[in-house]
Order: C-alpha cells, then structure tokens, then sequence
DNA sequence: GTCTATACGTAGATAGAC
DNA sequence: GTCTATCTACGTATAGAC
C-alpha cells in the first residue's frame, strides 16, 4: 500500500493551513497588493518558493484565504436561525455573537472589507465575497420579519435594516472599537422607540 | 513684475489641486499599494513624470490627499456644534449629513478606513488621521452628552456612544449601502428605547 | 512646466538541486 | 516536499530634452 503517499497527503493539507494562517496574518495587515509572496512565507517560516508550490499564484492565495473566512462567517447567521427562543433572543445573540468576532478578530472584517470594494481584487473574487454577504442579509431579514410580526422589532424594511446591522458590526470591527462595543447600543437599530407607535 | 512668476504660481497649485483629483479617484478604487503613479497621470490627462514634478513620491501624494479629505471630514462635526436647536436636532442634522455624504462619496470613507488600518500606510500618517478621527468623536460626545441632560438621548457613555454613530455610518457606506440608508435607523443607536426609564 | 528615456530596485514566478 | 538560484516584468524615481 502506498503509505508514502498518504503521509505526503497529511503534509499537504497541513501546510496549505499553515500557510493560510500565515497568509492571513499579513494580508490582513496590508492589504493584498502590499503584502508580497516573501512576507506570507516569512510568516509561515518556510522559503517563498514553497509558497508558489502550495498556491498558484498571490491572488490564488489570496482567494483561498477568503472563502475560508467566508465560510466561517456563513455560519453564523445559519446558527441563529436554529436557535431556540423567540426572534428577539436570536437576534440579540446573533448581534452579540458577531460583536465579539469584531472585538476578537477585527482584521478579517477588514479582510472582507478590502475583498469587497478594491478593484486590485479581481472582479469575480469580489463578486462572489459580495454574494455570501447578501446570504447573511437575508438570513438575519428573516428573523427580522419574524421579530416584527412578533412586535419586539420596530418597522422598516427587514433587509434595509439587516443591511444597517452588518454595516454597522463591520464598521465597529473596522474601526477598531474593541472593548467599548456595547450589543445593547446596537441592538438600537431595532429596537422600537419611546414614540413608536 | 514677474508676471511670469505670479502666472507659474498660479499653474501650479491649479495643476496640484487636478493631481489631487485624480488620486482621489484612483487611490480611492485601488487603496495606496495598487495604485501606480501611471494610474494617477493618465487620470490626469499628463505624464508620469509630471507626477513626480508636483509630489516628491507616492506616498508623499497620498499624505497630501488624506489631508485634505481629512480636512473637509473634520468640518462637520464643528458645523453641527454650531447649529441652532435642541442637541438632538443637531445631532440629528449631523447624522443625516454625515449619511448624506456616505451615500455620495462612499469612496472617500473607504480610503480613510485603509489610511486607518492598512500596514503599508506610514505609520505617523495613520496616527495622524485617527486623532483627526478622535477630534470627531469628541465632539459629537459633548453634543451627545448635552442630548443626555436635555433626556432625548440614551443612557451610556457619550463618547462610546459617538464611536458608535461614527463607525456605523462607516460602515453603511464601505458596504456601500447606497440609497437604503435610512438616518432613521441610524439615530435608533442613540434613541430612548420603550423599555428603558 | 512638461515630456520622453533611462536607471534601479524589487516582487512574482519558474527551474533545478537536495 | 523543500530550498536556492534565476529569469522576467514592472513600478518608482531621476535626468535631460523641449
């Protein structure tokens, strides 16, 4: 049996990981075009012509390393939805959960943030970041319709107001709130006023 | 006279305020790193050259182009200050203002974000666009603070609260959220919910 | 002031040795 | 699988012509 081979298996996936993390690590901190083959492999502590044996190129590196996070990020939206409690209790923790991946892990809202608006970002790659985002949106759109009916959530357009919640945990995240971000605050934005009805 | 003198001074800072344009235009669609100098002449209908005639370097250009967003960015917050009304009134024209300019000039708020967070920025000119940021803050803080005594706005720490305001506006206009904004949503952070007091 | 031509450095990617 | 050496392309910045 080819017990080479699956050794070499192990390595494989092994090492594209720990490139990723490497990767990771540097092109959330430079962005895709400053960041160079040399600074991923530096990072990783291997030679930057391994680098080029795991990926085919930077922006293949660069892609890979965003649909991982974009998976993760999925998730979390489907995971509320599948909560047990009424819409108001998985919104909250839908929001709180999100928040703390901003205070935890603000660089890969910047990640995104880049993937999603620089041209140097190939077209399709922007695309495809943009459309993941949109499944979010109507995820969270749908509890929102569901905490209206409800009557915890105040009115307005369930995917408007969706938009405005991701829009604003990004731009916590980005802005590098950390510690100060407050769930209650956030949750403002869909709260029902004092005036409401 | 130096006629001649008076008429190069003018060229020339008629000529840095086209150079500038056209960075904005670029710099702002492919972020610091991707943007060649190239980029930036053919915007500007000249040489590559000529660039180089105006701003000592690239990195120079960029500076001069933070500044002086920076510059009109930093104008709101003291125009709402000043404004006539309650403290929410004001702090309500400045919301809608600052959304206002979100929705029209979403780029410019996805290049200061990158001149915040990006490691390829020089490190004195990232610090010197947040503490232009911190000013901001500051003062929608007060005017918060003043919306808390006069028991229009919600309890919580005024400036925790602006960095709130601030971020969330970033953020709808990075997600490029475009025409759904709504500065009603937006004021729903600061707002007096149903439950509390 | 403006352009074209050039020098220089560096990053991406490949090839071949171990 | 991993590394070092090398090729190649391109962008910044300068120098000199108009």
């Amino acid at each position: 049996m080819p017990r080479r081979a699956a050794d070499n298996e192990i390595i494989r996936t092994a090492q594209r990981a720990r490139l990723l993390d490497a990767a990771a690590h540097v092109f959330v901190r430079k962005g895709l075009s400053a960041t160079r083959i040399e600074d991923v492999a530096k990072q990783a502590g291997v030679s930057h012509g391994l680098v080029h044996h795991y990926f085919e190129s930077k922006a293949g590196l660069h892609r890979a390393l965003l649909e991982r996070i974009m998976a993760s990020a999925d998730a979390l939206p489907r995971a509320a939805q599948q909560r047990p409690g009424t819409a108001w209790e998985r919104i909250a923790w839908l929001v709180e959960t999100a928040l703390l991946g901003a205070r935890q892990l603000p660089e890969q809202f910047s990640f995104v943030a880049e993937a999603l608006t620089n041209e140097a970002v190939e077209e399709d790659v922007r695309r495809h970041a943009a459309a993941q985002g949109q499944k979010g949106v109507n995820l969270l759109g749908g509890l929102i319709a569901q905490g209206q009916a409800e009557g915890t959530v105040r009115r307005g357009d369930p995917r408007v107001l969706a938009e405005h919640v991701f829009a604003t945990v990004q731009g916590l995240a980005i802005a590098r709130v950390g510690e100060r971000i407050d769930p209650d605050v956030v949750l403002g934005l869909l709260r029902i006023s004092k005036e409401e009805s």
